[in-house]
DNA sequence: GTCTATAAATGGATAGAC
DNA sequence: GTCTATCCATTTATAGAC
């Protein structure tokens, strides 16, 4: 007797299939660059010809989209940063989340979160994704103090040049990477300074309007 | 009679032909992105056949080289950012200088300050520019403040990431660039906190000795 | 979904005449 | 220094048989 295939198993096959192929996308890019990466080359390391990948991928971009994804699931899967008892261990810990996992694949950081691949941008799909994984990054930090927009966009962007310096000046050494308590220790000064005085947290500077 | 084209006439159209590639060189990054820069196109818009480069450069990563060059050099023409009355003013130029010649070209900033084209490192000439233009920068703040290498290191890593975040999720926007402001204070907190405490600079935090 | 064959183009780079 | 001609590899992508 023939047993027709479950739709359940096609599907579980082509899932299998995909995670596979992107898995290898990712090996070629941290071998030769993420714009180094061809599909030719992806096809022959799966053992498939070439064209066989568009039955996966409508195109080249479409594949770097599915890598922008994974790179955020992957994050999404891992060990939240933990909750500390004040906000600065929490900040640490946060800190040090982000700044590991961008060490620990430069290249996938250049996806996630450099402009470098000319033409491409993240689907709308995808790019939701990075959102997520950016506010369960900062969930933890919420949970101890409160910080606006402002606050997490500075401090996103202190932890993102720490990073962006290390790889390009210092690459596997760690210049720029043992700033990093020195970097949370201002943030928290400023997340501080707000908590003490909650009626005027930009009032350091006075600004004069232009028609009184 | 028959001139013979003088040594210095020569050296001054080799000159002026190697800055006419490199101008060309950049409006085409900045037209098909840095990775998508290709010799034909090049050598096309210029009116001149694609292997005739080749007597200008060795490779397509001499060239890479050259307009990291003339990226470095552009800076060092520019007027530099003035010295202020205080601490915080110069800090703030110093930033506002380097944030706004960053955004001026991120294909620029994207060849002086990351790490995008597989198998690309500046030469040592090229690299030595890099330097100077990082010192020329700096100067005016070691001017009014004592800095050691890690608060240059951490200013440097907090401009950085402001232009970084700027570029990667708010291109042509402000979302970023309105934070430099408060970026400074926090810098200099650090710095002003430095001079008060000189004998303890980094006394905020213990640590323990492993064999005391 | 996989393959072969092939398109249609681009890539960087070299040889050698002028 | 500039050109033509060419190499040889590579690219993404499509057509169509199985």
């Amino acid at each position: 007797m023939l047993a027709m295939p479950s739709p359940d198993w096609r599907a579980k096959r082509r899932a299998a299939a995909l995670g596979d192929i992107v898995e290898m996308a990712w090996e070629l890019a941290r071998e030769h660059g993420l714009a180094g990466l061809s599909l030719r080359d992806l096809a022959r390391r799966l053992g498939m010809a070439a064209p066989s990948l568009y039955s996966y991928f409508d195109s080249k971009h479409a594949l770097y989209d599915a890598l922008f994804a994974d790179g955020y699931r992957a994050m999404l899967e891992m060990d939240p940063p933990a909750e500390g008892d004040d906000v600065r261990t929490t900040l640490r810990n946060v800190a040090r989340f982000y700044m590991q996992f961008a060490l620990d694949d430069p290249v996938r950081y250049q996806l996630l979160s450099q402009r470098t691949i000319p033409g491409f941008e993240p689907s709308p799909e995808a790019y939701a994704l990075a959102q997520e994984a950016y506010d369960w990054t900062a969930a933890p930090l919420r949970a101890v103090v409160d910080v606006t927009q402002g606050d997490l966009d500075l401090i996103s962007a202190v932890i993102t040049g720490l990073v962006s310096q290390q790889l390009a000046n210092d690459p596997g050494g760690t210049r720029w990477v043992r700033l990093l308590d020195d970097a949370v220790d201002l943030l928290v000064h400023r997340l501080e300074q707000r908590k003490t005085h909650p009626a005027s947290p930009r009032g350091r500077r006075t600004r004069k309007k232009r028609n009184p």
